[in-house]
DNA sequence: TTATTAAGTTGAACTTGTTCAACTATTTTC
DNA sequence: GAAAATAGTTGAACAAGTTCAACTTAATAA
């Protein structure tokens, strides 16, 4: 990456974190420098099932997919991550056990890394960093408190356009497979959802 | 309450709380005297759609149901909260919105109040106050997401039975029509799931 | 204690979504 | 650019879950 781009990357990065907190640009730049630009290529993981997480990041270019597979090899889609976007198995990354999930990017992509270490170096220096995390937290679990009405309220079609309507840009970069995946349906079901409309 | 009780009330947030995160007994004093012990008859309500909630609650005592009243009038079941859970709707809370969500009391209970505003007192005066909400958000933010995968894996039944296992005391203390609510099936079916196994 | 309301049960018909299998179209790889 | 792998489509039979309606049982209130 060019000098102006990696400015420009940590710019969406602070954008991103002035979007949840307020911060002085002291402690902004304090938290940036622990980033580091990171490129990773289509298909590659950024971890896999098994592992322990060691990096958290922030999504700069491309898109990424976090997913399970269960024992009956079935795969099944938490979230897709795109530009602006968190990188994060909280559990495996905070307790430090063998992760449940995997996040593989879809395309070349951009991110910015923060090591293990560092963030929770970062969590005693930066107290807003605490802040920080504790409000994207909250409203991540609002989100997915409303994801999961959402599901039962809700029929795979009435979902898939809800999907389809709210993230455009995901949904032209992913295969109809790994919508269904994150719908919870098959994909053969979405391919007939998909004729009827 | 007896002064007894009181004292007996605030170990158990106490706890809670170390159970979470390393704090100092100052800092842990501190919090508590901020909460209020708090009796909830059986099906009054601590919040109602539509009004903006102003507390958030530990429980002591008793057992209570978090649900939204969907435009169909259907009841969906977020969760249920006994002794030593919390009671929050943070969207509510944190943007003073009016509230998607509703708190019963589904038999006579006991909480821990903390105003509003006091508890943004406590973020900037008790920095491991940040930490503790940061911590408990993670950890319910994992539990949801694999919720969802759960509703996405298993079939009613299977969850049903997970559901009555793990948590035993809760299934005991309320009816089938809000497990059923919870569980994202109509009451009728969860019927005839019971009358199979 | 009775009257009333709410909870739970059951069956039949229906809708939603799955499975499996065979096929076509599209990407990827060498 | 051919071969191989993966993604998407379609149909038929099936399973999971809903709806409605009628009924029984339990809880609540006057």
């Amino acid at each position: 990456m060019t000098h102006q781009a990696i400015l420009m990357s940590y710019n969406l990065l602070k954008e991103n974190i002035k979007n949840n907190i307020q911060i002085s640009t002291e402690d902004l730049d304090t938290i940036c420098n622990h980033f580091n630009p990171t490129v990773i290529k289509k298909k590659d993981f950024l971890l896999t099932q098994g592992s322990i997480y060691k990096y958290e990041g922030f999504v700069l270019e491309g898109c990424f997919r976090i997913f399970t597979i269960d024992k009956k090899g079935n795969e099944n889609t938490l979230y897709f991550a795109t530009k602006d976007w968190w990188l994060m198995d909280i559990d495996s990354f905070m307790n430090q056990v063998p992760s449940s999930l995997n996040i593989q990017a879809l395309e070349d992509s951009k991110v910015l890394l923060i090591d293990r270490t560092d963030k929770l170096k970062l969590y005693e220096s930066v107290p807003a960093v605490e802040k920080l995390f504790r409000v994207m937290s909250q409203k991540a679990l609002v989100a997915w408190q409303r994801r999961l009405i959402r599901n039962h309220t809700h029929t795979a079609k009435e979902r898939y356009h809800y999907f389809a309507n709210t993230y455009p840009n995901i949904v032209s970069k992913i295969t109809d497979k790994q919508i269904a995946s994150y719908l919870g349906i098959t994909h053969e079901f979405l391919s007939k959802i998909k004729k009827q409309s």
